[in-house]
DNA sequence: CGTACGCTTGAGCCCCCTCAAAAACGGTGG
DNA sequence: CCACCGTTTTTGAGGGGGCTCAAGCGTACG
């Protein structure tokens, strides 16, 4: 078992951009929550440790008897069709939830891309505390938007983009993550392989580095080590934005 | 102005299949909602008619003030790109919410395929309300998980699946839907055109008519129209599922 | 009855997929 | 510390699905 419970309590935060509220002044990429709020909700769950990359954190077609909240660490929600094709539908950062459900039933696996730690709460009690607590339930609608629109974005992409423009709008997502980019350096580390990459934009891994080999060529990136890329942002936004 | 306000009360309800909940016996395709709470729900709403098909509800970029509940008719909620490439994000059907925003402007435009009924909430209204109903506040949760489950679906199609298979995956979900599709003909009357689908599928509107004929010559359905299609929906399916 | 829009069909080309294999990397044990 | 081995990444060649451009056809509406 690659799992163990654990003594520290990492911080309950959740990440999400509002809907409906205007920004005002510096964004805040995460919700507020209040410190009791936080103490009762992190009484609700249990805190999980997947120590080796690569474990399998839930099941595709599984009982959904938990949501998960990640702490720390990278994990990536596939989808399996029957020909064995794999789909990875989002990747799942510090601060987000995953263990989408329909009727009970996970709708996707989750896999640890890198060491994690989560917050794994029993359906039921989270489901009434929401309902007793109508602030944090709010956060989790707002949460659920912030998801969706993720969602449509990448929608978006598969649709009307080229690999190599997919690829960009990947990289400067993952640009987004603290612990993953360092900003004096502009150095991403990519916490997931090729086949990962490939499989979350619809495409081979051939091509996924046939397309870091195209920006690479147009100056927008600089392979350190396949896993390591210094990235130029502006130019990577501007890249896709011209369509 | 193509809008006008109402008379009657069409019924209020979301439809959503449930995320955490096991389904017993029959499948429930709408959430249940009390008489009081529709009724102090439709008290926050005004009611809007949009009778020319094309009208255009909200704009992308605009600034987000309500949320919509389609009563009636049929909704395509579309990005527009830079370079004028547009993607078709979802199609709402009578049970929807639309109107997604991001820091307080909406992310996508709404055209009425059909002509439209909807419920128009004032978002600040409709949040305190929600705030003061925990319950009702928790099938907008169920609502937005549901649509985030839609588009991971939509997602994996165009990951994973060939026009074709796209196309028919489309008509399936287009013949869950009462209004549009009779039952006892197996007749689909199909509400949007084929510029349409195609910006829905991510393609061109000459591949969906290709997909159209390709779909035909196996025997999974027969044009009777452009807009009208006898569907063999066991076929469909199996031919969706052999990926 | 004409015109605009939606639908269909055809031809040519390009992006990207697949198959294949070499190179680089990382971890393990001697 | 180094040699070995599996995994990951890269490169190459060939073929096909789908895109674009173009034109003909059907149909609804003024």
């Amino acid at each position: 078992m690659n799992q163990a419970a654990r003594r520290g309590h990492p911080d309950i935060r959740i990440r999400a951009v509002k809907a409906w509220t205007p920004e005002h002044g510096r964004e805040s990429t995460h919700l507020t929550l209040s410190a009791s709020d936080k103490a009762e909700l992190s009484r609700l769950a249990e805190i999980i440790e997947y120590k080796t990359v690569g474990s399998q954190i839930l099941f595709q077609g599984q009982k959904a008897s938990f949501l998960y909240l990640l702490a720390d660490g990278v994990v990536g929600s596939n989808h399996i069709l029957n020909g064995g094709d794999r789909q990875i539908v989002s990747f799942y950062w510090p601060g987000d939830l995953f263990g989408l459900a329909e009727k009970g039933v996970y709708v996707n696996s989750a896999e640890a891309l890198t060491p994690c730690v989560v917050y794994r709460f029993p359906i039921g009690k989270l489901e009434q505390f929401l309902l007793d607590n109508p602030k944090v339930q709010h956060s989790f609608v707002i949460k659920a938007v912030h998801d969706l629109r993720s969602a449509q974005r990448q929608l978006v992409a598969m649709g009307r983009f080229d690999i190599a423009r997919r690829l960009a709008i990947f990289l400067l997502d993952c640009s987004g993550h603290e612990h993953y980019f360092d900003l004096a350096a502009q150095a991403l580390t990519v916490p997931m392989t090729r086949y990962h990459i490939a499989d979350y934009l619809g495409t081979s891994a051939e091509s996924v580095t046939r397309a870091f080999g195209l920006l690479e060529s147009k100056g927008l990136l600089h392979r350190l080590t396949a896993r390591t890329l210094e990235l130029k942002l502006a130019e990577l936004r501007t890249f896709v934005d011209a369509e």
